[in-house]
RNA sequence: GGGCCGUUAACUCAGGAGGUAGAGUAUCUGCCUUUUAAGCAGAGAGUCGCUGGUUCGAGUCCAGUACGGCCCA
């Protein structure tokens, strides 16, 4: 505790005179009738004539954000789960004793309320308190009531004090709860059944990020905390599980940034005997949905920049967006020496490898990805880039996979998976080669997946939506963190 | 990892060219029984992130460091 904070002394003072009046400052027996919301719905159309007649009483309990004082009397705004309604205390009411008890309650302290509702005469909807109790003393100040909590540092580490003194934060939650709930919704009308699959991986798989190690003592295992549940999602389709989705945090260990957290929430869905082309179809019917239903349309502002979500979505071939936004020459496309030129012209500097496929990706990201602000799909990536994806049937240097981008970021990955459990074999063992000279131990062959998929897998489309990072399109965002209630920060001190 | 910016009262912020710290909110005291960031009068509240250095003197200048933010890799 902040023992030279002098507003806390006297709240633990004040505390200490609560006691000594034989009044339980933390009871848990006041029982609540009605929410802040409830009275504003129900009495709000109400003319303050006909207020007058509802003779009904309401319990109602609340963490005290504003004291109005009157010496008197007191307007006082108590904020529940559901907003703030102002109640008022007079001394004639309440009595003499319980309004001297109340001198000593501070703004931050949970209070219980019963009273009638009516009107004041700038027709605020107010509680009239017939009696009060204190649920709750608070020992520390608030946050200002105007300026709210603004510094970024005390707003990720006391995210309470964020909800609580910043009303648009709690909307920004509240619609991530929502677009979650959505998705949930989505997807059981259509036939599929929301699936766990571990976090804990022994062999970390279904992308190239790097992970977390952690240890299991009493199997005296070495673990991975899973960078994506791809490859267990997989081994339950293989098992019958034909439409399957599962919401749930990834872990990379690599940088932080305005769009990377180290755990973040992905969601991956797998329909048996669909195609890459119908997972697209079926991207831009969830994520309408979700404009549609937080925006009232088919467009919203992110970041000063309009989206424009009506579809259908704007399409290209990988090669061709390279040539339309990134405006490479033709031969860059066919010629390998040429693409590694570009990129070093670019002082990109291609460690992931110096295949044709993966320069040319890495040309993408340095000079398409930015340019794609609305949403679009990018299709048929290169087969060097894509060792879980199925190839296309007219040209097996591609695979049948689009990436989903707005804002000048990716958000969603899909494509036709890869059933050929040889062929999967295969890119498996060039995935390792191509990071032989890294010497990261940690990839090692999943022969578990790879029987699995001997076995026969159906032919399935796949896919994996950033949750974060679209609910950041949905809330206009700047951060990732303003999306996730506590992310990664140092220690403090 | 690099560059730039920030860190002053519980909160939001001022602090010119180095001279020993200021406002609003909150708190405390008094007045006020329909206020709306209520009002009026008064009061208390600070290791200026931390550690060094320069200086007679550092919130201010310099170096380092911690934490945070933005950008870049």
């Amino acid at each position: 505790m902040d023992e030279t904070s002098e507003l806390t002394q006297q709240r633990i003072k004040k505390l200490g005179i609560l006691r000594k009046e034989g009044i339980d400052p933390y009871p848990n027996d006041f029982r609540v009738t009605h929410t802040s919301r409830d009275l504003h719905e129900t009495f709000g159309p109400l003319s303050d004539e006909a207020l007058k007649s509802v003779e009904e009483t309401f319990c109602l309990a609340g963490r005290i954000m504003a004291i109005r004082d009157f010496g008197k009397a007191s307007f006082i705004q108590i904020q529940d789960r559901k907003g703030r309604i102002q109640a008022y205390l007079q001394r004639d009411i309440v009595g003499e004793a319980a309004f001297q008890l109340f001198k000593t309650f501070d703004i931050g302290d949970f209070i219980g309320l019963e009273g009638k509702i009516f009107r004041t005469k700038t027709h605020e909807m107010t509680l009239q308190a017939k009696n009060f109790r204190l649920l709750v003393k608070s020992l520390r100040p608030l946050p200002e009531k105007w300026h709210g909590l603004t510094d970024t540092e005390a707003r990720y580490r006391q995210r309470y004090l964020d909800l609580l003194a910043n009303p648009r934060v709690k909307e920004i939650f509240l619609t991530r709860i929502k677009a979650i709930q959505m998705i949930r919704d989505f997807f059981t009308q259509r036939d599929f059944i929301e699936v766990e699959t571990p976090m804990l991986h022994p062999i970390p798989g279904g992308a190239t990020a790097k992970p977390f190690r952690t240890h299991h003592n009493a199997l005296d295992m070495e673990l991975y905390m899973r960078v994506a549940p791809e490859l267990f999602l997989k081994r339950l389709v293989i098992g019958g599980l034909e439409r399957i989705f599962e919401i749930n945090r990834c872990f990379r260990n690599e940088g932080i940034s305005t769009q990377h957290n180290p755990e973040f929430t992905m969601l991956e869905f797998y329909q048996s005997y669909a195609t890459h082309e119908e997972m697209m179809k079926t991207t831009e019917e969830l994520l309408c949905s979700m404009v549609k239903e937080i925006h009232g349309g088919f467009s919203l502002t992110y970041q000063e920049k309009e989206l424009d979500f009506t579809p259908p979505w704007k399409r290209i071939g990988f090669k061709e967006s390279l040539l339309e936004y990134g405006k490479v020459e033709p031969a860059v496309l066919k010629d390998p020496s040429k693409a590694i030129e570009v990129a070093k012209k670019l002082g990109l500097e291609l460690k992931k490898g110096t295949s044709h496929g993966r320069v040319l990706a890495d040309l993408f990201k340095e000079m398409v990805e930015p340019h794609l602000l609305q949403p679009t799909f990018v299709t048929h990536y290169p087969t060097a880039v894509s060792p879980l994806s199925r190839r296309n049937e007219r040209d097996p240097e591609v695979v049948d996979r689009f990436e989903l981008f707005m804002a000048g970021r990716e958000i969603a990955n899909g494509f036709s998976e890869l059933n050929d459990p040889v062929d999967q074999r295969q890119r498996f063992i060039q995935q390792l080669e191509e990071k032989g000279d890294e010497a990261d131990a940690l990839l090692t062959l999943d022969e578990d997946f790879l029987r699995a998929i001997e076995f026969g897998m159906p032919p399935t489309a796949g896919e994996g939506i950033g949750i974060d990072r679209w609910v950041m399109i949905l809330t206009d965002a700047p951060s990732i963190r303003e999306v996730i209630f506590f992310p990664l920060l140092r220690m403090e001190k």
